[in-house]
DNA sequence: GCTATTGTCGCAACTGGTCGCAACTGCAAT
DNA sequence: ATTGCAGTTGCGACCAGTTGCGACAATAGC
């Protein structure tokens, strides 16, 4: 089952410079966090690291960073299938999308790639003439051990 | 004050019925609104709905019997890409599931079945042996006649 | 119908995410 | 290096969703 290439240790802050985005303290250490990641990082998980960091950054400022990453398309959001409560996982967007599969019983996450996945999206641009930006494929269910 | 018990009850209701799951006076109302409504309700409409039947409605009433309604299968949640803040979205599940897209300019949202999207899941059930229970893909991006 | 059992409810307290605002700071032009 | 200012921050108030608990009401058994 093949997994996801892992992209090259390129630099959220490099496209924040690129992309005129003001770099500031609170940003570097909550970018630093978010690359160095083991992914699947939800956000009191990223406060307290990048409090760490930088004791002085806030609650708020990870929320308004983390809407930001997304709009400039650097992070996926994800939801797990909410297994615990509400809150949601965020990762470095890599080269190309993955499916996440999460067990309802042993709560183990999975990722797959495939091509029959881009077949997919590819139908949907052309017979619904959608321009893809992002998308997000999320499967529930029990995992091999735990079918059983 | 609610309906009268002697009215037809929909298919949820009938679902509870036959699992022995209690059906109050509060589950029939909202019951009643997820049976009736056009889709993709979230939980503050559905709880103003629900509390014209039964005012004694509560919020926490609402949000128990979703989760109930998602473990029972009967019901889908939906995040429509976070359009319009955090919140999430429910609807009853269908026959087959579907894809959703939401336009991320004029915040249409659209439907699409695929077979592609069944042999994807079918892909998925064999090569990594995961049994399926919900699936849910969502795609961000410019509908038609937004990505003009 | 009546009562006992037990699942469910409303409430209020709590938690996690958002927003408006005044203070601050990164950055680029001088 | 200094300055100026738009963009960003921390803070506190706020709002949506969750939880524990005592009161209540739907069912089963009489
Ligand atoms: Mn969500
Ligand atoms: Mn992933
Ligand atoms: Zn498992
Ligand atoms: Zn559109």
């Amino acid at each position: 089952m093949p997994l996801p290439q892992t992209e090259m240790p390129g630099r959220l802050q490099a496209h924040f410079a690129e992309r005129g985005i003001r770099i500031t303290q609170q940003r570097r250490a909550i970018l630093q966090v978010m690359e160095t990641a083991s992914k699947h990082l939800d956000a009191s998980q990223l406060l307290r690291k990048a409090k760490k960091i930088d004791a002085s950054v806030d609650r708020s400022t990870v929320y308004r960073t983390l809407r930001l990453l997304k709009r400039q398309g650097l992070i996926d959001e994800l939801d797990l299938m909410h297994l615990n409560g509400e809150k949601h996982y965020y990762e470095r967007k890599l080269n190309r999308d993955h499916i996440h599969m999460a067990c309802l019983r042993c709560g183990k996450i999975m990722e797959f790639v495939s091509d029959v996945f881009e077949t997919l999206k590819g139908e949907v641009e052309k017979d619904c003439r959608f321009h893809i930006v992002v998308s997000r494929l999320e499967i529930g269910g029990y995992c091999a051990s735990c079918s059983k």
